[in-house]
DNA sequence: ACCGTAGTCGTACATTGTACGACCGCGCAA
DNA sequence: TTGCGCGGTCGTACAATGTACGACTACGGT
């Protein structure tokens, strides 16, 4: 007798924890954490919901594997550079990471299990600074000002619509254009004198305010080895 | 006859939007935003999970307005003041509405509809910039580095489990103590020698690098105007 | 006394995460 | 070769969710 299968062109593979999560972060990508569901993934994957809980115990912690990956992702700082142009280069990775995956900011908040690639990550950040000669203190400091930022600033690209482009300029106009005509007028005029002006991206905001904090930062640790 | 409802001491209030959103902020706080259902809202209200569509349109809508309630409770830039002491004051206001409401930051990502507290809010912010004396590139500049330090150190604190006391150093110790030894080596050191002795709090970097980032505004400010 | 309308709610349905247990096919012992 | 055990796959089912639909109720204006 002939083939029983009717499609046998592609043998099914065996599914694995790594595929799992490819899968997951390809379509978070797509359509967004928030319409990343079990059944979906098991689509994408070709398969069936439940075999994916044989691989990952639970929703929870493909989010968790998800944003460990997008750590992964992110460049650390450079050894073979000053601790000042090693974080800027950390950071603007960081920056892209986070820009390519706009739904892992505001994941970071529930997710309180690290995975390692995250807790690794967090070591070669504070590693670059002690090795930099910042005190412990300063280290603390220089951690929670960096890395708030960075995710602050992801978190509002993740809100803005677009960042750039014309696109941007139909969506501002039809945002700002309903608006009770006066009621924000500082508002009103940043955004037209400024923000739609062709030429502005607000991801060039990004440098600037990375190098002020960086300068800054440089100017309290060598205060404070002054003493 | 007598009373034929068996419960009649307290009359059943009409429900109002207001009083929707009140109950569903005093509901987030309370049990976290992910865990706010209708059903547990309705209950919350002595009401039932249909009504509440009556006076506003969709669960979407209900976060849409319980965050613009959190803008609504951030005081605004005192204009009596110069725009680096105002802007102190409303960014410290401001990390202390988002520390109230832990959910808040991690909610403005998907939120695309902001309200009118939010709109008037960061009009009044850039009005603050503006009236100081800013140019438009400065006052883009400081409005995006502020607040995305400020949401990002708001995110930052939601993700921790403790920001300071002795729950913190449980909390710590139960995280750190099961690592692989020395695996994250400066992760340790930081978190034991620095984190972990009394009298740290999280909070505290927060004043730390909102000054050197003011600092930082006002350098670049000075400089741009001495052209 | 009547009625229209704003507000309330009972029911129902599609969609979600996931528990439970049946199946199946491959590798090894006899 | 035959049988068995077990890792992996999946069908079914269930509780919880957001919300559409339409029936009901009560109150204010004629």
């Amino acid at each position: 007798m002939p083939a029983p299968d009717a499609r046998p062109s592609t043998k099914k593979q065996r599914l694995t924890a790594e595929r799992v999560l490819d899968g997951a972060m390809t379509l978070a990508d797509q359509i967004g954490v928030h319409e990343l569901t079990i059944r979906k993934l098991a689509e994408a994957l070709d398969t069936k919901p439940m075999t994916i809980y044989h691989h990952l115990p639970s929703k929870d912690a493909i989010l968790d594997g998800i944003l460990d990956r997008v750590f992964a992702e992110i460049d650390r700082p450079p050894t073979d550079l000053d601790w000042k142009p090693a974080m800027r280069h950390r950071c603007r990775s960081a920056r892209e990471a986070l820009s390519r995956h706009p739904w892992a900011a505001p994941l970071m908040e529930s997710r309180t299990h690290p995975g390692p690639e995250t807790l690794g990550h967090h070591d070669a950040v504070i590693g670059c600074l002690r090795r930099g000669g910042l005190s412990l203190a300063m280290t603390a400091h220089a951690y929670a000002l960096l890395d708030s930022y960075v995710y602050g600033f992801a978190l509002q690209e993740a809100g803005l619509p677009a960042t750039g482009g014309p696109d941007m300029a139909e969506l501002a106009e039809a945002i700002v254009e309903p608006l009770p005509d006066g009621a924000y007028p500082h508002l009103t005029e940043l955004t037209t004198q400024h923000v739609l002006q062709p030429g502005y991206d607000f991801r060039h905001e990004f440098d600037f305010g990375l190098d002020l904090v960086l300068d800054g930062l440089e100017r309290a640790h060598l205060a404070a080895s002054a003493d």
